[in-house]
DNA sequence: TCCTTGTAGTTGCATATACAACTTTACAAC
DNA sequence: GTTGTAAAGTTGTATATGCAACTACAAGGA
């Protein structure tokens, strides 16, 4: 960054999210599309739940990288919709264990569907190996700063 | 693209944006810690303006890559703290030209030095050419979806 | 001049986020 | 056992977003 930081105007977008928010904004659109009604936002817990279930709260903030008070308004929302349920855990009375409902879990198929042709349309014109290096700065910028 | 939709997995933290809500936490924690009163959002409004000024809230809609109804409550709090103001436009009574204050202007080199301080922290052991091709692929993930 | 159509901006409503303060429960030290 | 501390989750408050419906104004044509 030593000598980048002199044109760092180049990299401004880098903070303001745009590319962030076109895609998060195209998922969404997709997802409506095709008849899922559900956020983008709630597309991170649910991915979570699809690879595995009964996570506590905490867990779901950790792995999707939110406060917990994001993710108690998230499961509200979902457990509205009847997509998760709480289960209070037995063990450990703090906590609770978010499980996929049936329709929850039959989400699955069609979003990943959606999710795969959000990217598919993002990465129109990208390289192989851009996306790559792209998707690896990234994941540094992520651990830098978390 | 046609072959890394079968490792997809690998990408969907493009969709779920941790990296886009680590940038944009820890520029919001450098703004407060340098006693700067706003948010990464207004951040985005206020650099457009220190670009050019006398901009409609359409142009900035379009610049910053927002819905209009998101720059009318921008613009509102960044107002109320006197940081911008609203100027109807005589020869286009629909339109509203929005100018810096004296306070938003002298902002403009405290905030440039967190951005930049943030850009620094984000990119740590990230090679220059990397940068770019990630600056780049997320120019075009833009461009494709916009 | 009047009418139609389009554009700029605002408001209502639902959703999502951060931070601080709070409740409830667990657990370790004594 | 009692106490102190820490963890999980919730709630209040302020900010930000998207979409639809709305108002106000502009511009062109009949």
């Amino acid at each position: 960054m030593s000598d980048s930081i002199f044109q760092a105007k180049e990299f401004y977008d880098f903070l303001t999210g745009k590319a962030y928010t076109a895609i998060s904004r195209r998922l969404h659109k997709n997802f409506r599309e095709a008849g899922i009604d559900i956020t983008s936002e709630q597309w991170s817990i649910l991915y979570s739940l699809w690879e595995e279930e009964g996570l506590t709260q905490q867990e779901l903030a950790t792995r999707t990288f939110r406060e917990k008070t994001a993710i108690t308004r998230l499961i509200n929302n979902l457990e509205r919709s009847q997509l998760v349920i709480r289960v209070v855990d037995k063990a450990d009375r703090r906590t609770n264990l978010i499980y996929l409902t049936k329709a929850g879990r039959s989400l699955r198929e069609k979003c990943l569907a959606q999710a795969n042709k959000t990217l598919a349309e993002a990465l129109i014109h990208v390289k192989d190996d851009h996306v790559r290096i792209a998707k690896d700065t990234l994941k540094t910028v992520y651990e830098n700063l978390s």
